[in-house]
RNA sequence: GGGCAGGUGGCAGAGUGGUCAAUUGCACCUGACUGUAAAUCAGGCGCCCUUGCGGCUACGGGGGUUCGAAUCCCUCCCUGCCCA
């Protein structure tokens, strides 16, 4: 990672440019910050991102500072989001939070991490307080940001409470000293909000860097609610695969932002799949970096491997689950149903008009034939390209 | 406090007495093709029964009108918008 990696990989913009280069040159060890909301109970590629960037950072010798939002998070965040995010309640974020931290471990230095929760200080803040901090900023400021300013446009509710959040991010800032604050590109209105109140409580203003964010699988912002998240905790198979999964024009987005691959490699990267490199081989090396970075070199070459048994050549996993049923006499549907293959016995007929089901490597075209199961059986079920069940 | 709008399948969002198990999009599943679980194309996507122009359950909860309701009425709960 060079210092110039630093400021540019993965960055959408900076604020104060200037100032932060002067920073970074002064030699002088800076406090970055960089805030979580425990509003799940997974981390994912998508949240990896600022995550990694931090870990540059702590490369670099700089102070990191991990926020846990275990306050804003009962409150909520909804700069990201369409629509109005629900206050949970302090159960949830207790549980969200759990694992959190050993979640963002596998990507940070621990030895070379400040850990705050913003309870600490956000809790005992009084309403003259959060008054004189409110006074600071416009409402209009706050309305124009554009998800408010469409959400409002649609007729749909803003709550008071959300125009409140991005001063407690705000508001971080000042409690931990924050002189760099990285975040999300659609962080920047509470990211500069800290900067506004650093200097209203006699601080020097953070610098921002927002990153970019990730695509998921679908091709949408990666984000829990939309369901296309590949999870930093996901087993490396799984992972693997999600990663293939992704729509080619991703791939560069992906290797910038979800690995460490030098930045002059992704560059001759580029250009490779310009003059006609097959975009699969590419993929493939990406998902070993990803799966590499959370599980390591050898089970990354294993999933790769095993991936490309399953899919390129379309054999058999090596490891097919295996399970056992009650002895009898069984439809092809109910077996399915028994082996967890398919959620209903009408899903399984479907699967079965469809030409997706397989039994001992033989197609399945009806429902008619029954199954003696004995409890010896060995019988191998197959359900679409890549769904392996062994009855034992 | 007053006025108004609305609560539909995982989500978004149609439908306003029968042909609605419910348009469409997203997500998801299967098949074909391929360079891959990409793209594209085709099909599917409540449950049950041996497969039928079959049965059951379902459109916020409860009750009613009707031969028949997601659609009409009553009531309860919830949500949003506007005004004060």
């Amino acid at each position: 990672m060079t210092a110039q990696d630093l400021l540019t990989r993965g960055v959408a913009e900076i604020i104060d440019r200037k100032h932060l280069e002067q920073q970074l040159g002064s030699g002088k060890k800076l406090r970055v910050k960089l805030g979580i909301d425990p509003t799940g109970a997974k981390l994912h590629l998508g949240h990896a991102v600022p995550l990694w960037k931090l870990r540059s950072f702590q490369e670099l010798g700089h102070k990191v500072v991990l926020v846990i939002g275990d306050f804003t998070g009962l409150i909520g965040d909804t700069s990201d989001k369409e629509s109005e995010r629900p206050m949970l309640t302090e159960k949830q974020v207790a549980d969200n939070m759990k694992d959190y931290f050993h979640q963002a471990s596998k990507i940070l230095d621990k030895d070379k991490l400040e850990l705050r929760y913003n309870s600490e200080w956000l809790k005992p803040l009084g309403f003259l307080e959060i008054a004189k901090q409110a006074n600071l900023f416009g409402l209009h400021e706050f309305l124009s940001r554009e998800n408010i300013a469409r959400r409002l446009k649609a007729g749909k509710n803003v709550s008071l409470r959300e125009a409140l959040y991005p001063l407690m991010q705000g508001y971080d800032s000042v409690a931990v000293k924050a002189d760099v604050e990285l975040g999300a590109i659609d962080q920047r209105f509470n990211l500069l909000t800290g900067r506004t109140l650093q200097k209203f409580y006699n601080q020097e203003s953070q610098d921002i860097i927002t990153l970019k964010y990730l695509m998921g699988t679908d091709g949408r912002k990666m984000s829990k609610s939309w369901g296309n998240v590949i999870n930093i905790s996901d087993e490396a198979d799984d992972m693997f695969g999600k990663v293939m999964s992704i729509e080619d024009k991703f791939i560069l987005e992906y290797l910038e932002l979800a690995t460490q691959v030098p930045m002059n490699e992704l560059r001759q990267i580029e250009k490779e799949l310009k003059t006609g490199a097959n975009p699969r081989d590419i993929k493939k090396r990406l998902a070993e970096e990803i799966v590499t970075l959370y599980h390591g070199k050898k089970s990354a070459a294993t999933a790769s491997k095993e991936w490309a048994k399953v899919f390129s050549q379309k054999e058999k996993p090596s490891e097919i689950p295996k399970k056992k049923i009650q002895p009898g006499s069984y439809t092809v549907s109910s077996l399915l149903v028994a082996a967890g293959l398919a959620g209903s016995k009408s899903e399984a007929r479907r699967l079965i008009d469809q030409g997706g089901v397989k039994i001992a490597d033989g197609i399945i075209k009806h429902d008619k034939r029954l199954w003696e199961i004995k409890g010896n059986d060995n019988l191998l079920l197959q359900v679409g390209k890549r769904k392996f069940v062994k009855i034992v």
